[in-house]
Order: C-alpha cells, then structure tokens, then sequence
RNA sequence: GGAGGGGUGGCCGAGCGGUCAAUGGCAGCAGACUGUAAAUCUGCCGACGUAUGUCUACGUUGGUUCAAAUCCAACCCCCUCCA
C-alpha cells in the first residue's frame, strides 16, 4: 500500500476504518479525480441501528465530507433472506411489514449522520427490495448464477464455519451472497455507483459483487472493509445492561448512550475518538496522551460528541452536564430516567423491590432483590439494607422525586404525580 | 428411501431414572480496589414468595414409574454416510 494521495483513503486511513481495499491505487486515483459513489449495505433485521453499524454509518460520512457521493442501501430484499455472515444458524424469517416498519425506524438513524437530497453528493437511500423483488428466476440464474462459482462460495467464511460446526445453513441463506453480490451491480447501473464498503466480516460478499461486476458486465467496482470493532479488552461492543446500545432514542435515552462512551476503557480512547467524532487529529492526540485520571476528561469528550452526532449538540451538552451533576456532585440531575407515581398509592407505601423494578433498573422482583442483598441498591443516595423497606411520602426530597441508584452508575427519578 | 448421530438455561457445553432449577465456561449484575476505566478478588445469576416453599423449564405430544432432562412410542427439526 502507497501513501494515499486522494482525501477520501488519506482521511479514511487516518481515522482508522481501514482494514482491506481490493484496489487500493486504482480506487485512491479514482477518489482524486472526480466523485466517487459507494454504498454500504444495512440489514433490517431491527428498528434501529446500533452501535455495531456506527463504524458503518461514519464511514459514509467520512465519504460525504470527503466531497464524495454515499447510498445508504436498505437490505429490504436481502433481509427476507438473512445473512449467514457470522450467524451460527438461520435467524428466524422476518415478516415483511416487521421489515417495513424497521426500515422506517433505520431511516431516522441516517439523518443525523449525513445529508440527504438531490446534489452530486448528497446521500441517497434505496432499498434492494425495489429490483430483488421483481428478479426472474430462471433469467437471473442464466444471466448471473453462471459467474458464482459453488466451489468458491463453500470456501467462503460465513458459508464454511457453518459447515465446519455441522450447523445448517439452508439454499435460501446461501444465495444472500449472490443477491448482495447482484446489487452492487444494480447500483452501478442504476447510480453509477463503484465502490462498496462495509465491515471486514463483509470482505467476502463485497469482492463477490466486485468480480460480479467484471465478469459479467467488464465494470471496474472497488471494494473497502472497515476493522470489525472490539473494545481494547476483545469484548465486541454494543452492550450494556439494558442490552444493545441504539442509536435512536426512543431505544435508548441519550443519557445511557452518553454514560456508554464515558465508560470506555481507557485504551480505545484515542481510537474512539478518530472513529467516532469529527474532532480534527490535533485535537484527539492531545486528549489522547491525557494519563491516568486524566484520560477521564477525553472520555467526556468522546461522549459529548459522539451524543452530539447522534442526538444533537444540544440534547448532548445537557447530557454531559447531568453526568456532571449526578457523579461530581452526587446530585439528581434532569435527563435521568423519570418514572411517574400517584401520589395515594405513594402515601400508602410502596416496596422498594416493586419501585425498583417499576423504574426499569431490575428486570424482575428477583433481581431487585438480589441488588438489594448485594447492597448495589440506594435510595436516595442511603443504601437500602431490608428488602422489604417501603417508600412513603416522607423520601421525596427536597427537588420533589425519590432518587433510586442501582450500583454505581444506574439513576432514575420517582416523581409522584 | 436406508443406516447412524443429535436437539439442555442469552451463548457454548456437561448430565443419561431420584440427592437436577440442572457441573463448568462465556456473557451479564452487584460488592471490594480504582479514575463512572481495565485487570484482579468475592458474591449473585428462571419466575413468584420474608421463608421451610410453589410454579415454569432440558425439541413436540403421549406413555412407563412412587419418581423422567434422563426409559419407551410417535412426531418435528438438524447433522453425517449410503442410495
């Protein structure tokens, strides 16, 4: 690999989403001459998207900025199969309303992150459904099956590890490769797209749509794999208590999104902050050699503007500033979680395990109680030591809410109404 | 179609008539230590219940037995080999 001459691989290398280009030269030269189109592909397989499609989702922005045109491409067409990618086996058939509605959620998502509209480089979305759909069989295994080898596709990785693990992997899902393979060859067509990238697990079906292109139509396609993200320890990334961290929302409050980047280990700090945040390189080295407690303040700025990016500048400030409040001065803070409560059944008494599980920090009477004995239960900064303790009237405090406190870092507000 | 193997908790994976809510690992939660980090150590980790307890769970449905994840039958699904 040469020194990258254009400025969509030189900012791409420089913040770290690449992993694999399968021409690197040629697709640089391409990038400096004039406007290139890539796509990344997205599954519908849920109504938001996660932090696992963030490197994704800011790869296709770091394109935009780079004076290039993105497609976010909605797997409407391909979800109704299911990748094997990295499956151990057949995720279960999705309804197509369930994708409908999921696309609609996913479509929200895209709008913080880049601009879309009608310019040479403003981002369009399609969906694959809209030419996947109509496919005749037999004419699209003449005219397209003949350049897939069966030889080849059973090396690839998401087709061998379930063989190797003797798991099933049905004719249905091994076409997803072909399909997707197929659609970059539509999106060339139809938008003069040339380069796709995704994640390295998508290596495989990205070069199948690249030689899909030369053969069968003599098209020079370029494809460009992001690193699959781990966190510093080898954990993969995106989970929290309360399960994958989304990227909506309405799927999780910006103030757990915020506190999910505050809690980065200290490691990924400066990787993080490349990825994920338009800070310029300066910036991000100087907060990068921050040591010790120190490196706490970069985590605030990693949190802050990825929250930024997601949310908005100002729903992200007002999150960094509750965080401020209720772990530097131990006070309750706005954007915590608010569950309301009628003040009578307030007055009668209420048992903490039920106030516990009510305010969503356990899942169940079990678990709140098992905090309970662990002593990871407060209220109201006090460590509640009987489970059987009640809330009355008299724990409102003096901002009118009981403070409820699961371990270190988990709030939320009663408010009695 | 034939022969053999298999389906266990979020995942991996033991158990193969009672002592099984089910060993162990991963993931998760809490406590200690810290910096709202990592690593480490400790405890917890189906639901309900203050609890001796009750209920639900080992592919599905029946059966044998005082007693079944464990035995039997049928069915469903998967894998391997043969045709």
């Amino acid at each position: 690999m040469t020194e990258p001459k254009s400025l969509l691989l030189k900012t791409l290398v420089e913040r770290g989403h690449f992993h694999q280009c399968t021409d690197f030269e040629a697709l640089d030269k391409a990038a400096g001459e004039g406007i290139v189109t890539g796509y990344i592909g997205f599954d519908c397989t849920a109504d938001s998207l996660h932090v696992g499609s963030l490197v994704q989702i800011m790869t296709l922005r770091r394109l935009q900025q780079s004076g290039h045109k993105p497609i976010v491409l909605m797997g409407g067409g391909t979800t109704r199969i299911g990748d094997p990618s990295g499956k151990d086996e057949a995720r279960s058939l999705l309804t197509d309303e369930k994708i409908a509605s999921n696309m609609a959620g996913i479509r929200k998502v895209f709008d913080h992150y880049l601009t879309f509209g009608d310019g040479p480089t403003d981002a369009i979305m399609v969906n694959n459904n809209d030419w996947l759909d109509g496919l005749q069989y037999i004419s699209f295994l003449r005219d397209y099956g003949r350049h897939f080898s069966v030889n080849r596709m059973l090396s690839f990785d998401s087709v061998k590890l379930r063989l190797d693990r003797e798991q099933p992997l049905s004719f249905l899902e091994f076409n997803y490769m072909i399909l997707q393979g197929y659609d970059f060859l539509e999106l060339r067509r139809r938008l003069g797209c040339t380069l796709q990238m995704g994640g390295s697990d998508q290596w495989g079906n990205i070069v199948n749509g690249v030689e899909l292109g030369r053969r069968a139509a003599g098209l020079e396609l370029y494809g460009f794999t992001s690193p699959l993200l781990t966190t510093a320890s080898g954990a993969k990334m995106g989970k929290t208590a309360s399960g994958a961290v989304w990227l909506n929302a309405d799927k999780l409050a910006p103030f757990e999104f915020w506190q999910y980047w505050r809690n980065t280990e200290d490691g990924d700090v400066g990787r993080f902050l490349r990825l994920f945040t338009d800070l310029p390189e300066g910036e991000i080295a100087r907060l990068e050699a921050l040591e010790g407690a120190g490196i706490n303040e970069a985590k605030k700025v990693l949190a802050t503007e990825v929250t930024a990016l997601a949310h908005g500048r100002a729903i992200a400030d007002e999150m960094a500033e509750t965080a401020r409040r209720v772990f530097e001065e131990g006070a309750t803070g706005e954007a915590l979680a608010r569950i309301e409560i009628a003040r009578p059944d307030l007055a009668a008494g209420v048992g903490l395990i039920d106030l516990f599980v009510r305010a969503g920090l356990a899942t169940s009477n079990g678990e709140a109680r098992r905090l309970i004995k662990g002593n990871g239960a407060r209220i109201n900064d006090m460590a509640v030591t009987d489970e059987r303790q009640q809330a009355g009237e008299a724990d409102v405090n003096s901002d009118g809410v009981i403070k409820l406190t699961a371990g270190k870092k988990r709030h939320a507000l009663i408010v009695p109404v």
